[in-house]
DNA sequence: AACTGAGGCAACCGCCCATAC
DNA sequence: TGTATGGGCGGTTGCCTCAGT
C-alpha cells in the first residue's frame, strides 16, 4: 500500500491530471494535484519561514491554494503514515465517544495522526460497520456497541499482542470466567452468546483514565450516559444494558460477527 | 484480459471564529 | 463597534487501487 501511494504522489506530480486555476475572492489560485516541485516550495518554505501565512505563500509562490491541508496531513515530517494501530483504534473510538466528531481534538491524542486520517478511519472503517448492521452511526445502540463491545475487542486484541511479544508480562486485566464483567454476562446471557462474547474477548470496563468513567445508567424510559466512579462499574453498565433492551445481546453477538 | 464495484485516502469546499484595522 | 481578512475545522467529493467476476 505504501508503495502504491508513493506510485500514486508521482504520478500526480507527473502532471497526468489536469490543473487547474481559478480566481476567486482571494486572487488567482491553482487547484488541482500537488507537483513535486510545489512540494518542495512549500517545504523549504515552511523550513525558513516556519508555518503559518498559508494564504501569503500561496500568492507569492504560486503554490495551491490549500498549502496548509498538504503540510499538515502529509508533508509534515511527523506524520505518521501506516495502519492505524490497535491502540490507536481504541484511543480514538474512546475520545469520539466522548467529544463526538471533533476530529482535531481528537488527533492531538494521536501523535503523528492528522484530523483528516482520524476522519477518514471513522468513515471508512467506523461508518462501514454500522451501515452492515443496518443502524446509524450515532444512534444510542451502535454507540454502546462500539464501547461495551468493540472497544474491549480491540484492548482484548492489544492484550494478546502484548501476551505474544512479553509472554511473562503480567496481564491487566483476566478474561477468565471469574472477573467480574464475566459474571455479569453469565448473569444475564444466553449460554450461546455467553460463549460468542468469550470467545471474542468481549470485556466490560473502562478504558478511561484520565476522566471518571462513562456508563449508561437508567433514567425513566430512556437511559442516558452519566458519569459515575471508575471501579466495579462493569457489572453496573451491564446490568443497565440488559434491563434496558433484551436484544442487546443479540445486537453485540451481530456487532461482535461483523468483526470478522 | 477487461470490466466493475468497493474501499481508502488526498483534496476540496464552505462555514465559523479570532484578530486586525 | 463594525468590517475585512485569514486560519482552523468538519463535511464532502472524487480519484486511484485492488479484488472479484
Amino acid at each position: 500500500m505504501e508503495a502504491n501511494k508513493k506510485n500514486k504522489v508521482k504520478k500526480l506530480g507527473s502532471g497526468s491530471i489536469e490543473e487547474e486555476e481559478v480566481e476567486n475572492d482571494k486572487g488567482m489560485i491553482r487547484k488541482g494535484p500537488w507537483s513535486v516541485e510545489e512540494d518542495v516550495i512549500l517545504s523549504n518554505y515552511v523550513a525558513t519561514h516556519g508555518d503559518g501565512r498559508w494564504n501569503a505563500l500561496a500568492r507569492s509562490a504560486g503554490t495551491n491554494l490549500y498549502s496548509m491541508l498538504r503540510w499538515l496531513n502529509y508533508l509534515r515530517p511527523d506524520v505518521r503514515r501506516g495502519n492505524i494501530t490497535l491502540h490507536e483504534q481504541i484511543t480514538i473510538l474512546d475520545l469520539h465517544s466522548r467529544w463526538g466528531n471533533r476530529w482535531s481534538k481528537i488527533a492531538e491524542h494521536l501523535p503523528g495522526r492528522t484530523d483528516n486520517e482520524i476522519k477518514n478511519y471513522w468513515r471508512t472503517r467506523v461508518s462501514k460497520q454500522a451501515r452492515q448492521l443496518n443502524c446509524d452511526v450515532n444512534s444510542k445502540i451502535f454507540r454502546d456497541a462500539l464501547r461495551y463491545v468493540w472497544m474491549p475487542l480491540l484492548q482484548e486484541r492489544l492484550q494478546s499482542n502484548s501476551q505474544m511479544e512479553h509472554p511473562n508480562a503480567t496481564q491487566a486485566y483476566s478474561s477468565d470466567s471469574s472477573s467480574s464483567a464475566s459474571l455479569g454476562i453469565q448473569q444475564f446471557c444466553s449460554e450461546s452468546d455467553q460463549q460468542v462474547m468469550s470467545n471474542h474477548g468481549v470485556l466490560v470496563h473502562s478504558i478511561v483514565e484520565d476522566e471518571p468513567g462513562i456508563c449508561p445508567s437508567m433514567n425513566n424510559e430512556t437511559f442516558e450516559y452519566t458519569n459515575i466512579p471508575l471501579g466495579d462499574s462493569g457489572d453496573l453498565m451491564l446490568e443497565s444494558l440488559c434491563n434496558n433492551d433484551d436484544n442487546i445481546y443479540g445486537f453485540c453477538h451481530d456487532f461482535v460477527m461483523t468483526l470478522e
